[in-house]
DNA sequence: GCGTTGACAGACAGACCTGTCTACATAAGA
DNA sequence: TCTTATGTAGACAGGTCTGTCTGTCAACGC
């Protein structure tokens, strides 16, 4: 617990304040400032952790990245234990969706608010987000035996993307339940 | 062409100018000094017929939804000539995603930018435009002989918003021909 | 002719945002 | 003991943003 993995506590509350805001106001709208007030850190330090604020949003980006897919993979696993096949994603997105601080996909909010183009690195963060859970979700659709897992992953991932959204605009409950109903027509068309 | 509908200029110019620019670089992202000097017009007349940028984005809103809706429901009816049914809806994204400065959903985009609460005004904007676009579908629906229009324009939501997002973050052209065979999914499992 | 209206030009204030800098405290290791 | 790494506190510079203000000009209806 010493030289190995510092594990700083300044640098460590400055992520996860970073996290908080971040994703829970916007990349733009959280400004520095609050930041350093909220994480209890000297300006000093942040900058010494972070030599700009877009290395703080790509270390933001790239955590939450890792800490996303290991949740929602684990999430269809259990899933999938009472609900096999490709419903189980709704199950695991609908226990996202019951957070009382969700506000949709970090990546897609990241490129929205990006101009056109998008920054290259959000943008390359963002492409790789999504293409690994594409390719997580063809991986899982071939253990759910399906024909063409990388096609049917291509399908969900449309459907994956919709509610994600769309429980980001509407707060409509019923969205796992329709999705749920699109990823077993999908499962349906590539096991028959 | 007097008093009726004054049609000035100056006010076009700005939200022209706004259109562009809020939708292709962010609401945040664009300063009121550049639409100012884009739209050459001085910041006076520009405060006249705006009195804060605010006013000025929900104009631009309100604007987007009624050409987006003109847009995309005459580009279902095209398609439908060719292509009945829910897949129409597909190809009307298709030739959308097409423009050179596609972007994603100006709405989705929006509320993304927006903090958490999104702000109230453009949240409702942005819920109504959604939920118009569902009626629109679910009435499509019941016009293409669909049991349950209303079900059916639900699931259709997600494959839409899947298809808008996924293209904006992706790119890749084979997403309406993905959009489609789902939609034909649905479009089966309502009318067996 | 004259006043009103809408437009143009550009200075300005005040807030906020990023990033730099000085100064000092603490603790571990050479 | 002295150096180095890490931390706190807060002033500061330079930029950008929104919104206000002063002043000038042209067109049009009375």
């Amino acid at each position: 617990m010493t030289a190995a993995t510092p594990a700083l506590p300044a640098r460590q509350r400055i992520l996860d304040t970073a996290c908080r805001l971040f994703y829970g106001e916007g990349l733009r709208a959280t400004g520095i400032d609050r930041i350093i007030a909220e994480s209890g850190v000297a300006k000093m330090s942040f900058y010494r952790h972070f030599p700009s604020k877009n290395d703080l949003i790509l270390a933001f980006l790239q955590l939450r990245h890792e800490a996303w897919m290991a949740r929602f993979t684990a999430a269809v696993e259990t899933a999938s234990a009472t609900r096999p096949g490709l419903a189980a994603l709704a199950d695991a997105l609908g226990n996202w969706f019951s957070d009382a601080d969700y506000r949709g996909c970090a990546f897609i909010n990241a490129v929205a608010e990006s101009g056109v183009p998008a920054t290259p690195e959000v943008g390359a963060i963002a492409a790789g987000h999504k293409a690994e859970l594409r390719d997580w979700i063809a991986a899982y659709a071939g253990r759910c035996d399906l024909r063409e897992p990388h096609q049917a992953a291509d399908e969900a991932m449309l459907v994956v993307e919709g509610m994600i959204v769309r429980f980001q605009m509407t707060r409509d409950a019923a969205i796992p339940a329709h999705g749920r109903r699109l990823l077993e027509l999908i499962a349906a068309a590539h096991r028959g």
